[in-house]
Formats: C-alpha cells, structure tokens, sequence
DNA sequence: AACGATTTGTTCGTATGTATC
DNA sequence: TGATACATACGAACAAATCGT
C-alpha cells in the first residue's frame, strides 16, 4: 500500500518546505542531487518535482534551478466604494472608475498605474449582447485599459458602450485619451444617467494574452476573476458593460453593506518577492476552517 | 523554432476538441494509437496528454481511456439579495442565511439541500481572531454545514460566534439543529442586532476536506472562492463571521447596486453531465474579451 | 469468481537540446 | 566558451485499474 515513489519524493520535499526546513526562495537541490539522494532516477525526481510546480509550491527555472515560491500579498478592491453607509442614490451615477481606482490604490500607499485607454470599434460579442441587449450585428465601442499597482500588473479591463452613443454624439467615446469620469460626460451629452449597476464574479483559466501581461505560468493554474459589471439607466436600460480580469494569486474583493465600520489597512512589511512570477501561496494548500 | 513535439500534438488534439471534432465525453484514442498516428513514442504522447488535462480539457481514467470533458453550468449566487432596491436599515439585521440560500436555489428551480450544522467550541484561530477581534485565547462556536444543489456539492460553510454569547444565554448556538434565523434569535435572547456586513472574497488551492467533498480533481487546478462574511452590530462591533467555499468551477456571484432590472434567467436544459467530477469549461481557456 | 485483454500509471535507462551563468 | 541545470524525446518493462467473457 505505498505510495508511489515520486510521490514519496515530493512529500518528503513538501514536508521541507512547509516546515520552513526550505524557505521561500531557496534553491533545491538539482535534479542529478536529488537523484542520488533518493536513488530514483532522474526521470522519478522530475515527476517529484512536476507534481509540486502544479501545486505551486515551487517553479523551476530552466538552466537556473528549481526554487521554492513563497506567498504574494493580495490586493483588496472594493466592489462597493460606501463609506460606511450605503451610497445615496445620486452618487451611484458618477461611475468614475478610473478615478476610483486610482483613488483606492493611493489610499493604500501604493501607485497606480494604468495605460492610455486602446479604443476599438467590434461586433458585440455573445457576453456584450446579453449583458447589453444589442442585437448580434450591432457595433459596439470598446475601451481597453491595463492597470498596474507599483508595477506589478494587476488587472486588464475593457468597457463597451452601444456605438449608438457616438451616432448621437458622444463622440468622446472613441477618443483614446482619459475621460473622467465618464458617466458625467455621458450625462452632458446625451442626458444618460447611471443609477445602479449589476456585478458579475466568476473564475476562469486565463486567456493566452492574460497569461503575457500577468506573467502567469503557462499551465492553466491559476485562473482570473473575471467581473461583468453592467451599469443600468432610470428605466432599467443597460448602458455600458465593464469586463476586467484579476489573476487570483493577488487580488481579494472587498464589499460593504449596511453600516460597518471602516476598514483596517495592517501596515504592509517588505513583501518579500519570490523568482519570477508572482507564485502563489503555499499556505493556500492547507485551507484553513475548512481544510 | 518549432514547438516541442508534444506542444504539437496537444495542440491538434486542442484543436479538434475545440473545433467540436472530438465532442464533450468523447473518448480520445489511446495512448498506443495515438502514437501510431503521430509517430511519437508513448511517453511524448504521454507528455500531449497531461498538458491537456492540466488545462482541464480532457480527464484520463485508468484502465479506461481518456475523455474529453465537457462545460458546467455554473450556479448564480448573490451576494446582495437586495431585489430591485437597497435593502432597508431594518431588512439587513434579519440574517436568515440558510432560508436565504434555500429561498434563491429554490429560486433557480433547483433542489437545495444542507447538512444538520456540526457544533465545535475552538480555539480562534488567526483568521477568526481578526475578524471577531478576540484575543488568541478566545474560545468560539463554530457552526459547520455543508450545501448542495440538485444532489451536487455547492459550498461548506463555518459560522463563528464569540462563546460569550452562549454564556449569556444563548444556548441554542451549542445545539446542533437548525435556527432560522439565528440573527433574530440573537436579538431577541441578547439584544443584539446587526446592521451591516463586510465581504472580503478571494481564491485559493481547495484543502483536503474541500477536494473530497466537491469532488475536485486532487491536483490544485481548481480553486474554491473563500468569502468571509463579518457582521457587525449599531456600535461597530464583529458579531460573527461566517467562511464560506465554493468551487470555482460551478459558482458564480452576483451583486446588484443601486437600482437594477430583475434578473433573467435562462431556461436550463440538460447540462450534459461530463464522466467523473464536475469538470472545467474548455471554453474558458479562450479568455474571451481579454484573451 | 476467475481470467485475459485493454488501458493508463510508474519506473528505469539513455541521449540530445536549450537556457543560463 | 565551457559547465551546469532543466527540457524534450525515445525505448522498454512491469504494475494497477477496468471491463467483458
């Protein structure tokens, strides 16, 4: 009833690096080490140490070594910007996301970071049909924007608009420079107002130019929250649909309801960066109430 | 420049998986006939194989063969049942969790089930300590239940209370049987009411207990979403704090704000059930406006 | 219940390629 | 450039799981 022998290996190796015996960042032995010290072969320690890379406890680096990761530092966001108590219903419209970002990132003592917006005219795909109740010829204007906290990249983040806005004169929208806040504008122009909007959270494996400006392994392991956040106007009419993805080895959401009081920011050490990519957490193996 | 030969033979059997050539519950050919046919030795087909498997294309069975895998439809749960409006002031105290999520599967025309909750008294642990704000010694209550939608594993959930409140004579808290709703019971034995709550949602690798129930595939690849849910009273004070999990694969959360149209809800047909767990969407990988 | 055929899983050996220092 | 370390690839053998006879 024994386990088979790479699995030996790698438990013996996790019980290493769990109990600190193998800090984050250190080199492990070299395969050719390991080999004689298990007396496996060479192609038994690979499978050793495959099955702690899709774990993510570890990554190996080609010519360099296999090293062992170490948790990141999740950052929070907030669904609901409510300080303290649930918005009024005329600042619900404003919908500065830009600005809100950036506003909650600075809050944090961090730097945000985000690109010129990338503006492009498509045919609503299926997710912008249903979300925007558009027909499947209809045009929509996309706005595409990378967002990054003190460098590192933290989120990708399209919104789509009925082209219909631009026809009417809202020509604003196909600008690729900053508008902030949009919804303003929105309202000036064409008298649109947002009052209230439906957020949509999912997990899925990221696509292949998510992997590229998250610098994520290239084995599917970890995935993005994708959040489908469509604003509505005063008769229930979908206005504009915000698609934005977060890898989920840094990010964490955070939303207040009711009254609550406000958050406490613990005062953030160095965080420690690991080999490479962001890496995830070994201590997410053990789950914790319910592990 | 050219790709590995497994790269290559992965990205075939992709391809025709994809393009619906190899459909949802196919079995793939074996390993001995895909080497035929690629001219490759067994241990790159091998190489092919996994690849698609870490990608949660495709599940191999031993002894059986290997099958591809087909998408699941994820079950839709708010965070905010606040239909149509912001709830009340008075509305947010109730905090009838488990008649809530009955009521919204019910909803969806699914079967909801849930376990009878299993009682402990613990130690806080660091979580728990944060959350309630209660020292390292702390004792509390934890309330542990287990979910399930149409007989499926949904989600496992602790509720903590301070043990306080059961000294002080809210006993029923120690009893493993149901109460609905625990925050009415509460106000009424201790005059304790909350108004509010705080949500903090993130991802990570499912424990042991979570892989078993859920049935997950026992390699990291899925994740389960883990919100924390603390309520808090008129003074600001953490009441309880409920840990949820859900996997990734098969949930979905959903919030409104402000004013937002109903909801609709697509009529499910068959969701053509895929051999062994739940499995994970091939579709994803594409990464759709993003990716 | 037993057996054989089929299919994937594990392990070894070996050789060569490629990335990094 | 050479040495080191991981990556790819082939061949071979036996183990373990599954299924039908």
């Amino acid at each position: 009833m024994l386990d088979p022998l790479y699995r030996q290996i790698a438990e013996d190796l996790r019980g290493k690096i769990e109990s600190g015996e193998l800090g984050q960042g250190t080199q492990l032995p070299t395969e050719i080490e390991l080999r004689e010290h298990y007396g496996a072969s060479r192609n038994t320690v690979r499978d050793a140490l495959r099955w702690l890379v899709t774990r993510g406890l570890v990554n190996t680096l080609p010519g360099q070594g296999t090293f062992v990761l170490g948790k990141v530092e999740p950052f929070l966001t907030s669904l609901l910007t409510a300080p303290n108590a649930l918005p009024a219903r005329q600042e619900i419209g404003l919908g500065g996301e830009t600005t809100a970002y950036a506003a909650e990132v600075q809050a944090h003592g961090r730097k945000p970071e985000y690109s010129v917006p990338r503006v492009e005219i498509q045919q609503a795909d299926a997710i912008v049909q249903t979300e925007l109740q558009v027909s499947e010829a209809a045009s929509v204007v996309s706005r595409h924007q990378q967002r990054r906290i003190d460098g590192t990249p933290y989120s990708l983040q399209t919104t789509f608009y009925p082209m219909e806005y631009v026809e009417r004169g809202a020509v604003k929208l196909i600008r690729s420079e900053d508008i902030r806040p949009v919804m303003a504008y929105l309202e000036e122009v064409l008298g649109i107002r947002q009052v209230g909007w439906r957020d949509k959270i999912t997990v899925r494996a990221a696509g292949a130019s998510e992997t590229a400006f998250f610098r994520l392994p290239d084995d599917g392991r970890i995935g993005v929250f994708e959040t489908l956040r469509t604003g509505y106007d005063e008769s229930g009419r979908p206005l504009r649909l915000t698609v934005s993805s977060y890898p989920t080895d840094r990010n964490q959401f955070v939303m207040d309801i009711g009254s609550v009081p406000p958050q406490i920011f613990p005062s953030r050490e160095k965080p420690g960066r690991s080999p490479t990519f962001g890496s995830v957490g070994a201590s997410g193996i053990a789950g914790r109430s319910h592990a």
